[in-house]
DNA sequence: GTTCTCATAAACGTATACAATTTTTGGACT
DNA sequence: AGTCCAAAAATTGTATACGTTTATGAGAAC
């Protein structure tokens, strides 16, 4: 029991590095492009054989997943995809409509040329996932837009939250997302990156609060159907 | 490969249970009491011997903890108790100040009788602490009221953020506290918990953000002394 | 006395074995 | 057919073994 403080050498916290683990990084991915549906079952050893790893690594990335909330776990049963309740669904939308028009002024204020010429990069290759009928993609990028808003307002701490709000969106999506609403993220980032680069910070939290507001109310929260899918044809390597 | 979809069949979701994981208690509440400082390295053996499980069962721990931000891993180099930087903690004190006065707002409104017995109770609890010097106590208790508050709002999303602030904020007293400026939660909590009685949310709102902005100020982001101290003795069974 | 090198020890990363628990299955009975 | 129950199979929970990486320390060189 020789163990002491240590030097204090590092100056910013590391966050927990599960970015090497294929675990997390293929569900995750696979979660958001809605390609796991809410809800499916998430077996070990199914996983195990899916990434060549050892139930080791696969019982890291699905704890880290349900730190998330992407994931749920329950003894003994084992995990599956997360199925966010209906008041789940509308807490997350609201807590988004506090943080990100907030992130959206800050961002406002601070995008450097290289942050809008990012962004445009990135609303571009949004628009090329619609195009070409990636739906699943193109969800994943529009929510990375929204985490990339929050990171140019430098407050990392709400951008984290506001990526964990993110994610959790894909699901909801996938649950309450009407049909009959037709997403129209296009138009609202465009505006949002023109606000931005004007540097007009009323305006960027107006776009995003309104935005916000519009795929809120187009969620519906009633009795979601049912699917039905096979684990290695969706995460096959 | 037999696995499909399965049955939602509970309401809400399940958070990851680590509550009876004894590394993860032991370890939180020995960081949230101050016992165990800043940087201090957190050897799998020991933790092993310490609370008699296998590392198998201490890594899933500290895993756990790391995700909220109380424990750092580092590849191949272990874990030590987080050392939030100057900037972290600034930025966990502006998060807070964002959402515990809206929460102590809507707590405002939803507070039952039931509510506010618990919390004059838990003040009288924290002034106890206080009386007989148990200031780690004391300070994991006020830290406790804080939550409290959020959960009353009935917002559990935000909720679990102000948590993990709450929880964050235990690290940042203990390293950047002025000794001269003394605690005075005592006075705060309870102006906050009367105007919660009365049903006053604009006043409930303010007293949270003064408290908040009060705490904040006293914090002073120089170089903290170095402590050392052994792990057994500070964990011990 | 300091610094460098390399052997040794300690600690972490991962796979695997086995125990505990849950789920499934098959048949007896109503 | 439908229900109940016990045995078998499957799945998760935990400990441990072993390879790899990092930390430590003794001795040589300067």
């Amino acid at each position: 029991m020789t163990i002491t403080q240590q030097k204090s050498n590092f100056t910013d916290s590391v966050e927990v590095d599960v970015s090497h683990n294929p675990v997390y990084v293929g569900v995750e991915v696979a979660i958001l492009e809605q390609r796991l549906p809410p809800g499916m079952r998430l077996a070990e050893k199914d996983l195990a054989e899916i990434y060549g790893v050892s139930r080791t690594i696969v019982r890291a990335g699905l704890q880290a997943l349900s730190h998330s909330h992407l994931v749920t776990l329950r003894p003994n049963r084992g995990a599956s995809v997360a199925n966010p309740s209906p008041r789940e669904a509308r807490e997350v939308f609201e807590a988004r409509e506090l943080l990100e028009p907030r992130s959206a002024r800050e961002a406002a204020l601070k995008a450097t040329k290289k942050d809008i010429a990012d962004l445009r990069l990135h609303a571009e290759a949004e628009h090329e996932a619609m195009q070409e009928n990636s739906s699943g993609r193109a969800l994943r990028l529009s929510g990375l837009f929204h985490v990339k808003i929050a990171r140019i307002a430098n407050q990392q701490t709400i951008a984290n939250f506001i990526e964990s709000l993110v994610s959790r969106s894909s699901l909801i999506i996938a649950l309450y997302w009407t049909r009959s609403s037709t997403r129209c993220d296009e138009h609202c980032h465009n505006a949002i990156i023109d606000a931005l680069e004007r540097n007009d910070p009323d305006e960027a939290e107006q776009l995003m609060r309104s935005h916000l507001v519009e795929m809120h109310s187009a969620l519906q929260f009633g009795v979601p159907e049912a699917r039905n899918k096979n684990l290695k044809a969706i995460l096959g390597q």
